[in-house]
RNA sequence: GUGAGCGUAGCUCAGUGGUAGAGCCCCGGAUUGUGGCUCCGGUGGUCGUGGGUUCGAUCCCCAUCGCUCACCCCA
């Protein structure tokens, strides 16, 4: 325990024990995008400093304080990318494929923020995310706040979680907002708490969820960003509002819902779940409507969201039921003096059922110990490939779960059998 | 970055100022080529690390590292 090199903290292993959740959301969600058009980019983990800087905000915590950064050995400023918006639209820019029609793209991976880990909370952590291009029709907004409930849903997951959207409107008309907000709330500093007071510079919409009673009195009388839309956006946030009911999609405005990062405008949606304690979002997104231009490329509206693989493994693993999958082989081989005939007959048996999940006990040993060893593979059967068998051309099939009957059977037979083994067992994968 | 709680076997945890235990797991055995159940036996810990107090520390004190949860922030 206190031995040896362990891992760094925040960084951490997912073990053969959860890899299975892991592998079933990382399908489930990629059939989903995938059945919404969305194709896959892949992009690098690392990139200049100085993009992040620029489209997250300069003055966001992640920036100020979160962010891996590093010199290069030639100078360079690179940093361990925070989140995957920025590396997505800079890949976009430099590729020239964002005015190309209207393009859908997804990625899935490892995103790095230095903050003290918590529950649902690692510096090392993965995210799905999805981004489309070209669209400023609040259509696309509902259809990716659709998407993401079909994922949830998908998972089993939609009584776990609930939708909050808002908007955000303009940069113009925020920033109109802000400085009202501040004016009003500078008029009433002595009632705001220290933490307000802190917001009240980086980012005082923050403050309408404040905890603090008398903050929230004082923010009963603030002025709302949802009052101060501009017509357009306010148009925009009752069309996404409308459609939603038509698909009957749940969700409740939440006129204190802000993103971290700068970039947001317009929509912004997250969904939120109260299992997973403090950490409760598990997937949230919006508008960036401006950071294409801003990051050199000919202005495009564009949508997104991120969805955080570890808080959605860990719903999962609460919903867990005993029939999970949990990647134990179908068959166990259990050899007899011929070590060399058990490896050609599983080769053999693999060539011709695919799905087959087979481990063969390497080299030989007392069958006592082996079938001990194959029960607890979790294996359902045993093939037993003693003397007799070979001598007879057969293959004993013994099962290890339930009664634990075993029958000969001929060689040429064995596939049959083990395919009907495995339509059995197909529910649990 | 701030606060609180916790670090004893692979896991879950007892324990006492006098150089450590249980359950589970793992390994072996209960006669010949048959797992699970039962019984018997066994491996395994410099009690997170470093200092201090003490004749003596796993236990008391300090520091440090780590874990956990919360704040902050966010996926």
């Amino acid at each position: 325990m206190g031995k040896g090199i362990q891992s760094v903290r925040g960084f951490s292993d997912v073990l053969p024990a959860e890899s299975p959740l892991w592998q079933r959301a990382e399908t489930v969600i990629r059939d989903t995008l995938e059945s919404y058009a969305y194709r896959e980019i892949r992009l690098p983990v690392v990139e200049r400093t100085e993009l992040f800087k620029r489209s997250i905000g300069e003055v966001t915590d992640i920036v100020e304080k979160e962010m891996y950064t590093f010199e290069d050995r030639n100078g360079d400023s690179l940093t361990l990318r925070p989140e995957g918006t920025a590396g997505c639209v800079r890949a976009g820019v430099e590729h020239g494929f964002l005015n190309r029609g209207e393009p859908r793209l997804w990625y899935m991976g490892p995103m790095f923020r230095h903050e003290r880990p918590q529950r649902g909370r690692l510096r090392q952590f993965h995210q799905v995310g999805a981004e489309a291009f070209g669209v400023a029709a609040p259509e696309l907004d509902v259809e990716m706040i659709a998407m993401t409930a079909r994922m949830l849903g998908r998972l089993g997951l939609a009584d776990d979680v609930r939708l909050e959207i808002n908007s955000l409107g303009t940069p113009e008309a925020r920033a109109v907002h802000r400085e009202r907000l501040v004016a009003y709330l500078r008029e009433h500093i002595d009632s705001l708490d220290d933490d307000s007071r802190r917001r009240l510079e980086t980012n005082p919409l923050r403050i309408f969820d404040s905890k603090d009673a008398g903050v929230q009195a004082v923010m009963e009388g603030a002025p709302r960003l949802l009052d101060a839309l501009d017509e357009e956006s306010a148009a925009h946030f009752a069309t996404v509002r409308n459609l939603l009911d038509r698909l009957g999609i749940e969700y409740t405005v939440n006129p204190a819902l802000v993103r971290g990062l700068d970039y947001y405008t317009r929509t912004v949606f997250e969904w939120i779940t109260d299992r997973l304690g403090a950490q409760g979002t598990v997937c949230a997104g919006g508008r960036f409507d401006g950071l294409v231009g801003q990051l050199g490329g000919r202005p495009t509206p564009a949508i997104g969201f991120a969805l955080g693989l570890e808080r959605l493994v860990a719903l999962l693993a609460e919903r867990a039921g005993s029939g999970e999958f949990d990647g134990a082989p179908h068959a166990y081989m259990v050899v007899g003096a011929d070590p060399g005939e058990a490896l050609r007959l599983a080769e053999a048996l693999r060539d011709r059922l695919p799905g087959l999940r087979l481990e063969v006990h390497p080299g030989s040993a007392g069958f006592k110990g082996q079938l001990k060893r194959a029960d607890r593979s979790g294996a359902a059967v045993a093939l037993i490939l003693g003397e007799e068998e070979v001598a007879a051309g057969r293959v004993a099939v013994k099962s290890l779960r339930g009664e634990g009957g075993q029958r000969a059977v001929a060689r040429d037979d064995l596939p049959e059998v083990l395919a009907a083994l495995l339509v059995e067992t197909r529910r649990a994968d």
